[in-house]
DNA sequence: TTAGGGCTACTT
DNA sequence: AAGTAGCCCTAA
C-alpha cells in the first residue's frame, strides 16, 4: 500500500537549529543514518551512496549493474516504482527520517506553538472566495503537499507525544474543501479533487475523501451508487433539502451530515453531480467470444473490431475492447507484442514465517466441485483458484474459521536472501512450519506419501499454488509449464523435485537445502529433504 | 487510434 | 484490507 505521509514526516526532518548528536545507525545494515551526514555528504548519499570522491561529478546516467563498486551499501530496496507514480515511497536511505528521534520528547515543536487549527475563518468567507488559483495552487503539487499548509497547522506531536492518534479527524474547513471539490468535479473524482491544488487536505487519500463524503452526504453518495434509472427515479429525493432527510443512520453520523444551508454557505448551490464515469458493465460470454473472434480477424485494431457489425461490439469503446482482451487473454495479448497490464505490487509479505499448508492432494486443481460456480459473466481469472476454493479444505468445514493456509513459500517479490537466513541472532528470521502440518497424520483419507520414508515429509504435503504472475524472461519456468511462464513458489519447486531432474538449471531461486543448511542442517544427502521430526527436533 | 498505465467501484 | 477488472487519461 502506498505510504501516506503524516505530520511526523515533516516534523522529524533534521532539526536545522539543533542537529542531533546521538549516533543512530540503520537497523538493517548498521550504516550511519543521514542525520549524521554532513552537508557535503547529503547529496552524495542521495545520488550515489558509495561515491567517496567529492570531486567526481555526479553521473548523468544511472550506473550499469556491471559497474562494480567496492563500497556499495547493501540496503534493502523498495519495489521499483515508476518515476511519475504518485506513490510516495521513502528510499531506504531515508527510512529513518519518518521515525521520531529517540529524544523527540525533549525537542521543541517545530510548529510554533499553534497546534489548534485556524478555524476562525468562516465557511462563508471561504465560499465567497471562488476557487481561484492561490499561492499554494501555483506551487507544484508535490511541493504543496510536502509543505504543510498554513491553513492546516501540523499537530503538535512533540508537545503531546501521547496524543499521536492515528485518526486524522476531519475539520470543518477540510470538509468544506472536499465538498467544494465534489461540487466542482463530481462525485467519484476523488483523486482529481485530491490533486487539485485549490484544495488542501491533511494527508488524505482518495479513499479518505470518498469515505468522508459518504459520511457527510450519505444520500447523495447513495444516489450516485444506484443504477442510472434508479438515480433518475430518486431525482426528487436528491434535490430534497438535505436537512429534511429521514434519519437512517445513528446520531453520531447524522451530526456529520451537511444540510443544504451549510452547503449553500460553502457556495454549493447545485446538487452534487455524479462522476462522468460510465457505469461498469460486465462482459458476457457472447461479447468475449466476439472479441476473441475479432482479435483473430483484425488483430489489435480495436476500432475495426468495434465497427464490425457481425461482432456486435459497437456498444464497447475500442479501448474497452482492448482492456477486456488484455485482461481476459493476457497470453495472447502478450504474444501480439503488447505490454501486459501493469502489475500491481502485492502487499509486502511477512517473511518471518514460512508456512507450509497441509492441503490435500485430492482437492487440488482437478476437483470441479471446488471451483467457483460459473456465472453468465466470465471473468479474466476463471482459470485461477477463487479464494473460496483455497479455503475449501477440510479445516473450513466447521468450527471457528481458521486463517486460510498460505500455499506459497517465500514469496518472490520480497526475497531478501542475504540477511534473514544468515543472521542467527533473530529468531523471527528463521523459517517456521505452520502448526497445521501436525494435522497431517490424522488425515486417514489421505493417500500414502510418495516417498518411501516412514517419516512425514512435509514438503510432499505442500499444495502447489497455481501461478498467478507471468514472467516473460523465462528465468523461472518449471518443467513443461512454459506456456504459463509463471514463477513457481518454492513449494511448487520442491513438490516436483525428483520428477524433473534438471529443473534447478532454470531457477535462480536458492535451493531449499541451502536454506535448511542455514537452519543448522547439513547440506543434504542426495537431495533428500529432512523429515518433519528432524525439522522439529 | 492505440498503448501504457492509473483510478476506482466492486467483490471477497 | 486486498485483489480484480472495467473505465479513464494521456502521450505517441
Amino acid at each position: 500500500m502506498a505510504y501516506r505521509p503524516t505530520s511526523l514526516d515533516f516534523i522529524n526532518r533534521p532539526n536545522p537549529v539543533e542537529p542531533q548528536s546521538v549516533q543512530q545507525n540503520h537497523p538493517l545494515n548498521d550504516a550511519p543514518r543521514l542525520e549524521q551526514s554532513s552537508k557535503e555528504e547529503f547529496p552524495r548519499l542521495l545520488w550515489d551512496n558509495d561515491d567517496t570522491s567529492p570531486s567526481e561529478e555526479r553521473p548523468s546516467k544511472r550506473r550499469k549493474s556491471g559497474d562494480a563498486r567496492p563500497k556499495v551499501l547493501n540496503l534493502p530496496r523498495p519495489p521499483a516504482v515508476k518515476s511519475h507514480t504518485k506513490r510516495m515511497l521513502i528510499p531506504p536511505t531515508l527510512s529513518g527520517l519518518h521515525q521520531p528521534p529517540p529524544d523527540a520528547g525533549l525537542l521543541p515543536s517545530i510548529s510554533t506553538g499553534q497546534p489548534v487549527r485556524d478555524t476562525g475563518r468562516s465557511l462563508a468567507n471561504e465560499a465567497d472566495a471562488a476557487p481561484k488559483p492561490t499561492s499554494a495552487a501555483q506551487e507544484t503539487e508535490s511541493h504543496a503537499r510536502a509543505k504543510p499548509s498554513p491553513k492546516a497547522a501540523p499537530k503538535d506531536v512533540f508537545a503531546t507525544p501521547t496524543s499521536t492518534s492515528k485518526r486524522n479527524k476531519w475539520s470543518e474547513e477540510e470538509t468544506a474543501q472536499l465538498l467544494k471539490g465534489v461540487a466542482r468535479f463530481g462525485m467519484g473524482n476523488w483523486t482529481r479533487i485530491l490533486k487539485c491544488t485549490d484544495y488542501t487536505f491533511e494527508s488524505r487519500t482518495a479513499i479518505d475523501l470518498k469515505d468522508r463524503f459518504r459520511v457527510c452526504c450519505p444520500d447523495e453518495y447513495a444516489a450516485s451508487k444506484k443504477p442510472k434509472r434508479a438515480v433518475h427515479e430518486q431525482s426528487s429525493e436528491q434535490v430534497q433539502p438535505s436537512d429534511k432527510r429521514l434519519p437512517e443512520k445513528p446520531a453520531s453520523s447524522r451530526l456529520e451530515r451537511k444540510s443544504s444551508v451549510e452547503l449553500r454557505k460553502m457556495g454549493i448551490e447545485e446538487p452534487f453531480s455524479k462522476s462522468k464515469r460510465r457505469p461498469r458493465t460486465a462482459y458476457s460470454k457472447e461479447e468475449d467470444d466476439a472479441l476473441l473472434e475479432g482479435f483473430e480477424k483484425y488483430g489489435n485494431s480495436w476500432a475495426s473490431i468495434q465497427q464490425d457489425e457481425a461482432l456486435r461490439l459497437s456498444h464497447r469503446q475500442p479501448t474497452d475492447l482492448r482492456d477486456r482482451f488484455r485482461t481476459k487473454h493476457p497470453e495472447r495479448y502478450k504474444q501480439a507484442g503488447l505490454a501486459p497490464r501493469p502489475e500491481v505490487f502485492p502487499k509486502k509479505p511477512d517473511r518471518r514465517r514460512i508456512i507450509i499448508s497441509t492441503a490435500r492432494q485430492e482437492d487440488s486443481n482437478d476437483d470441479p466441485t471446488s471451483t467457483k460456480d460459473a456465472s453468465n459473466v466470465t471473468t479474466a481469472h476463471d482459470h485461477r483458484p477463487a479464494p473460496k476454493e483455497m479455503e475449501s479444505n477440510d479445516q473450513a468445514t466447521s468450527g471457528p474459521p481458521k486463517p486460510a493456509p498460505i500455499t506459497s513459500l517465500l514469496p518472490y517479490d520480497d526475497v531478501f536472501w542475504g540477511a534473514p537466513f544468515s543472521h542467527g541472532d533473530n529468531e523471527f528470521d528463521r523459517p517456521t512450519l505452520d502448526r497445521q502440518i501436525l494435522d497431517w497424520p490424522l488425515d486417514i483419507a489421505r493417500p500414502a506419501p510418495t516417498t518411501s520414508s516412514a517419516s512425514i515429509n512435509p514438503l510432499v504435503t505442500v499444495k502447489p499454488p497455481v501461478p498467478r504472475h507471468n514472467y516473460t524472461d523465462g528465468r523461472a519456468v518449471l518443467g513443461g509449464s512454459q506456456s504459463s511462464g509463471a514463477l513457481p513458489s518454492l513449494a511448487a519447486i520442491t513438490a516436483t523435485a525428483g520428477s524433473d531432474g534438471d529443473f534447478m538449471e532454470h531457477l535462480e531461486l536458492p535451493e531449499l537445502v541451502g536454506v535448511l543448511g542455514d537452519m543448522g542442517y547439513e547440506s543434504n544427502k542426495g537431495g533428500q529433504i529432512p523429515s518433519l521430526e528432524e525439522l522439529m527436533s
